[in-house]
DNA sequence: GTTTAAAATGAAATCGATTACATTTTCATA
DNA sequence: TATGAAAATGTAATCGATTTCATTTTAAAC
């Protein structure tokens, strides 16, 4: 374990050579630097990223801020976080929060200790305001979810237009009974589906039923199945169904095999996301995919632009509805 | 953004008896306590996890190797290291190798470079040679996959075994013609499982079937339906598969179903991880549950002890056969 | 009021890099 | 050969904490 005292003398050269031939920018004579290498070389040596951090008073790790790491939802946008992260000397920290303040508040001291430079936060129930108050002091992105008003960058989708085109698909294919299965309304990708399945109805003179529209706590496969029940028992029973995302979806299928009936025949569904699983089941799902790995690489190339102190614009990118056996007998 | 020399300032002390504060355990007058603490309340201080790591030489982070993140049988096990790691401050780094050497070096320079103080590897393509050579200088453990023969402290369950339940399992419900899909041999598991599941066929007296043991390169749902097309193309058609993995089964699962055969009446199926998705499916699969959150767990208590200098041993976990809907009609 | 041991506190070194500034070397030119 | 600018290199401060060792303060015992 080498430092950089030992490499000087050992190439007997100061440690402001070294660090010169480590960072390669400065000039220093081709004799020096081959003696340096050799150096480096013999001792075996590897530069501390602890002294340079300290030095650079930067760390070099973005934190990733996710409810779950259960929901695949995540898989590809943390995958195109990582490889941006990782072409730019970055690495990151995978940051379970469970929908939790508490857990949250764990995360957030880090970037305060200066252990994570900025944050890319995917979790719609994060502290809001928190979050605020934190990002005047650091470097944050949020991605895929956004808190509404507030001054942080974001990359998304539109939402609402996406949510209006899986109804106005259903309704095309003939469906005019068509309930939604959606989550809590204090998140701000919720209220928009709903406003872009109200839109589809509202465009071809479809009245919107209250009884149609469910809500759930969480976006989980159970959660989907529990909605599902009750839509089945529904005195007027809709012939579809729009779930705002792919595991609720699932969830929903498996509830409607349950009861005997048949995808798309008796009850067509529509998931969100396009989750590798939403091709494995049976049916498999029409849903609305988000380019997700796309997503991740822009968050972590905003964030390190912020870092970098330039000015970072939100950007919303385009979705696409993906009509597989769900929707198509 | 204050740093300890203000809050010694502030508070009129030294910084020797700020730190001692910080950190609790030397004696310090409560009177100079009380001062201190408001001079950090003022000044809205954090102490900097750059200048205490530098010091301490640790980065209180540790890594986890992972092939994919694609894979669910992850998350568990990624959620008991998290836990544990937050209980004892340290974060982890979640590494995704796609089982690529270059991305694997780019994760152990991180090791060399301090950045990371230990390493929690779970992916089973990590090269051995390197692997070994690293653990001469720091701390690293195996997790549910271990290379064999190295000296590397791991935490697994027995494959052998598990594999065999399970084919025994499908011998006791009736089938004699059970097919195997399992991965490339170069991983230790997998020749575990292939013995486990010909000492299961050998109790019964049933002889092997060359054909009837398929490989797959990796552990994905493609695979699996790449290689149950080649069991339902056989001659001899087996009646049950017992797959490594249950991505690998929910596949099969798949192509049995676009054979318009039924699960389990015509076709029984087994899978290997309990994932959360083995519940999803119609039928629900019987799977072997590892007790991944567990495995977590030890896992990363494991590195801890090993990176506080003690002498660490490895660990194998009880497994446990779940029947569900695949293999009782 | 001394004496003395224990408790509290402080001064300064240290961890391992980077970098501003100072100094030395090189080398083209007069 | 002397000159001076450019190039190369070195010295030492710095980042922000912890900790050893020295010093000062406290308080108990006589």
């Amino acid at each position: 374990m080498a430092n950089i005292q030992q490499v000087a003398k050992q190439a007997g050269v100061s440690v402001a050579t070294v660090s010169r031939v480590l960072n390669g920018q400065n000039k220093v004579a081709s004799k020096t630097k081959q003696k340096v290498e050799e150096a480096i070389k013999e001792l075996n040596y590897e530069p501390s990223m602890l002294g340079r951090n300290l030095r650079n008073s930067e760390s070099r790790i973005m934190l990733i801020l996710i409810p779950t790491i259960s929901n695949p939802f995540y898989f590809e946008i943390i995958k195109g976080i990582e490889n941006m992260a990782l072409s730019q000397n970055y690495s990151i920290l995978l940051c379970e929060t469970d929908s939790k303040p508490e857990k949250e508040d764990i995360y957030f001291d880090l970037v305060r200790k200066k252990m994570a430079d900025g944050i890319i936060s995917m979790d719609p129930a994060v502290n809001v305001e928190t979050l605020k108050e934190l990002a005047e002091k650091y470097a944050i992105i949020q991605c895929s979810e956004y808190g509404g008003g507030i001054d942080i960058p974001y990359v998304t989708i539109d939402s609402e237009e996406a949510s209006y085109r899986a109804v106005k698909h259903l309704i095309q294919i003939g469906h005019r009974k068509v309930a939604l299965i959606n989550t809590d309304e204090k998140f701000s990708y919720a209220r928009e589906r709903r406003a872009g399945y109200q839109r589809a109805l509202a465009e071809y003179g479809i009245p919107v039923i209250d009884d149609y529209i469910l809500y759930t706590q969480q976006l989980g496969f159970e959660h989907g199945q529990q909605a599902m029940k009750k839509v089945l028992a529904l005195p007027d029973r809709p012939t579809a169904v729009f779930a705002v995302s792919d595991l609720l979806a699932i969830g929903a299928l498996k509830e409607i095999n349950a009861a005997g009936l048949d995808v798309p025949e008796d009850m067509a569904v529509v998931g969100f996301d396009k989750i590798d699983f939403s091709n494995m089941t049976n049916p498999t799902l029409t849903t609305i995919a988000q380019p997700m790995y796309k997503m991740g690489t822009i968050a972590a190339r905003m964030l390190i632009d912020l870092l970098k102190g330039e000015q970072v614009d939100s950007v919303i990118l385009e979705h696409e509805l993906i009509i597989r056996e769900s929707t198509s007998g």
